[in-house]
DNA sequence: TTTGTTGCAATATCATAGATTACAACAAAT
DNA sequence: ATTTGTTGTAATCTATGATATTGCAACAAA
């Protein structure tokens, strides 16, 4: 089990607007080449990262740009902006409260988890869009 | 996207297990009453936690031990006992390798990804079977 | 008014997880 | 040797969620 790919296919889009947003107009179908899937998932994407105020996108004619510089857009940023509010690990339903680990199974588990999520989110709060570009740009030339 | 309940089963299972295995036969039928899934999620499970040498299971007469202290298992033990070795994030495959960003943007989050997921194999190895049950005790008690 | 685009709804397709059924293999008890 | 209760495993069913796809109204600029 596993994050879908949503998360990398935002961060896809927003390397792709920082890139190119002072060069061409940064369309839907232009990402959805360069990510490789359809139209409408960028859209879908695309909304969700403008609600999180993270783009701006013009309506009608088209193209995004991104509403903050890059070292101010991090991928806890990004994650939220995608991923549904959900605990790490999905727990069973309705353990038997007449058995004494059944009672208690969610007290003891749930706040360890929470706190291993707390840490992936501090981890992903350290990696900024800025440091993927330099990156990125170290790779191009 | 979160990871399935089966990691949350497989630990209810090893806590029912070291607690009940010296008072009564701890069989897939008893398991599945404290939790609460059918039997065959169990014996399935149960197959995995013992494949991974974390509990004995006496076949044909029934009932499961634990094969080493609680100690001396931990999270990450059931972890990986339970769970594929799969990336935290699902990639999107094939992007473009005519555009910059699509050849490499897996390069670029792979590693950083993989730090993110090695984080959390720390803190799922930090917590052992024997603190789950001493908490067990002190709510018990 | 035309053009290219976004935003959104509806539907289709596909993969995965868990539930369920069925049954062979097994070991102890009688 | 037979019975009994259990494990191990395969096959199938169902539900859910994710992505793909189609279609179209709304929009803004030329």
């Amino acid at each position: 089990m596993q994050f879908s790919f949503r998360m990398p296919v935002a961060v896809h889009i927003l390397l792709c607007v920082a890139s190119f947003q002072d060069e061409l107009k940064v369309t839907s179908n232009f990402l959805a080449g360069s990510v490789n899937v359809h139209p409408v998932i960028i859209r879908k994407t695309m909304g969700q990262l403008k609600a999180a105020g993270l783009v701006d996108v013009a309506a009608g004619v088209g193209g995004a740009r991104l509403s903050r510089s890059p070292e101010e857009i991090t991928l806890l940023d990004v994650f939220h902006a995608v991923e549904e509010e959900e605990d790490l690990f999905h727990f069973h339903e309705n353990p038997n409260p007449a058995c004494p680990v059944g009672r208690n199974i969610h007290a003891l588990l749930d706040n360890r988890l929470q706190t291993i999520r707390g840490h992936m989110m501090k981890d992903l709060e350290a990696i900024t869009l800025q440091s993927l570009l330099d990156d990125l740009k170290a790779k191009t030339t």
